[in-house]
DNA sequence: TCTGGGGTCCTTCGACTC
DNA sequence: TCTGGAGTCGAAGGACCC
């Protein structure tokens, strides 16, 4: 008997994507990533599968994958190009079954229950699936059918690129027995050091361990790792949940203490974060800021407004406010702006601050001109000065809270 | 040596309230 | 009026994911 949960995950997606725009790519190692260069900061979003062989990964910085494969072609991320293909292949996944899950701009789990008299048992659906993004978009994809979402996630992973893993009810746990531990969800690198302590290597080792002893180590973590480890995930497929937070941050090219430059930077993060606000009928509770010195040393302040925003200039004094103390002596390596505590507004009010009217119509028509012309069609004088990043330029329709563009090279 | 960007969730701790 | 415990909430940091 098999499950009805299949988990579908693109290869390599963005360097798949440009190797399928540009046919003298193809067979050549490529990595996507920053801005594109090899000499900037940044690390890999995505790799090809002919950069693998040279030790190239996903979230190594740029400079170490040219070092290691000199003669890889090195592109920038084009997230407009890659979330319309995303789209595309989304509508794929809903001809089957309207039970899909998104996850990621390249992946999704499918709930196929009650399409079985239409399409097949899943494993055919499965293999329906990867033949119709072969044949439309022109991509491969790796697909894991189970009972859970858990399970279905590492059999897409077991056999990539182009893999079809099907794992049959009941077989769950000797499955995923022999995997190393950091194939199961939830186990970063800390957790695989912490757990090698335990002489746990593989999940089978971390199934033998009684939960209990996980939970006096590990606390509730521990008691959910041992769940999982036993294949037990009681998750279903179901829409996305609403964004809680929306974020921006960058990374400076060059370590800087200029004042200028970050209340500047500070000032173009806050306006990408209000613009997202406001496309998505949104505004903040709350604002944070995040500051990453030279020694990587990280800190962030939040603070809860008194009147939630989806305007630039509120966000911005406040994460000017909260960063002054955290910058004096330091130079800075990344600045961030977040706004959390979202909601819908409550009422207009009827009778808004003087000037208030006014912002908001000047507001909506320039939402209004960069919605047509573009992003760039208007800005601050101030941001014109140069060093700013541009608001990232994403899927207009996008419902806040899918994860981040990131293909999983 | 180098370590992006955009998220979620969890833990810990201190302030506050009852 | 003072004190202590319990519960709640916001802030900060860390781990993890793609």
């Amino acid at each position: 008997m098999l499950g009805t949960i299949l988990h579908v995950d693109l290869d390599a997606f963005f360097a798949a994507v440009e190797q399928r725009d540009r046919p003298e790519l193809r067979g050549r190692p490529v990595v996507v990533g920053g801005g594109g260069g090899s000499d900037r900061r940044g690390v890999v979003s995505a790799a090809s599968y002919e950069a693998r062989p040279f030790g190239v990964r996903s979230a190594m910085p740029l400079r170490t994958a040219a070092a290691l494969c000199p003669d890889a072609v090195f592109l920038p991320v084009d997230g407009a190009k890659y979330v319309a293909v995303s789209r595309q292949v989304m509508a794929i996944l809903r001809r089957f079954t309207p039970r899909v899950e998104q996850i990621s701009i390249d992946e999704a789990f499918l709930d196929v229950a009650g399409s079985e008299a239409l399409f097949g048992p899943p494993d055919a659906i499965a293999a329906s699936i990867k033949a119709t993004i072969r044949a439309e978009i022109g991509l491969t994809a790796s697909v894991g059918v189970a009972a859970t979402k858990l399970v279905a996630k590492v059999a897409s992973d077991l056999r990539k690129p182009d893999g079809l893993v099907v794992v049959p009810v009941g077989q769950e746990a000797a499955f995923l027995a022999p995997l190393p531990i950091s194939r199961l969800w939830g186990v970063g690198e800390k957790t695989r050091v912490a757990l090698a302590e335990f002489g746990v290597r593989t999940i089978g080792d971390l199934a033998a361990i009684p939960a209990d002893a996980l939970r006096r180590r590990f606390g509730e973590h521990g008691a959910q790792l041992a769940e999982r480890a036993r294949g037990i995930d009681p998750s279903v497929v179901e829409e996305p949940q609403d964004a809680k937070s929306i974020s921006h941050e960058h990374t400076f090219d060059v370590d800087t203490s200029d004042r200028e430059v970050i209340e500047r930077t500070l000032l173009g993060l806050s306006e990408g974060v209000a613009a997202r606000l406001r496309a998505a009928g949104l505004r903040a509770g709350t604002v944070a800021v995040k500051v990453r010195a030279s020694d990587f040393s990280t800190h962030s302040r939040q603070r809860t407004l008194a009147d939630p925003t989806d305007l630039a200039d509120p966000i911005w004094r406040t994460a000017l406010d909260l960063a002054r103390p955290l910058l004096r002596g330091t130079r800075v390596r990344l600045l961030g702006v977040a706004a959390s505590g979202l909601a819908e507004p409550a009422q207009m009010p009827l009778f808004d601050e003087p000037g208030a009217v006014r912002q908001r119509r000047t507001v909506a028509a320039v939402d209004e001109i960069r919605r047509r012309f573009g992003p760039r069609a208007v800005t601050r004088a101030r941001l014109l000065e140069g060093g700013v990043p541009e608001p990232f330029e994403r899927d207009p329709d996008r419902k806040p809270g899918a994860r981040g563009v990131d293909p999983g090279a």
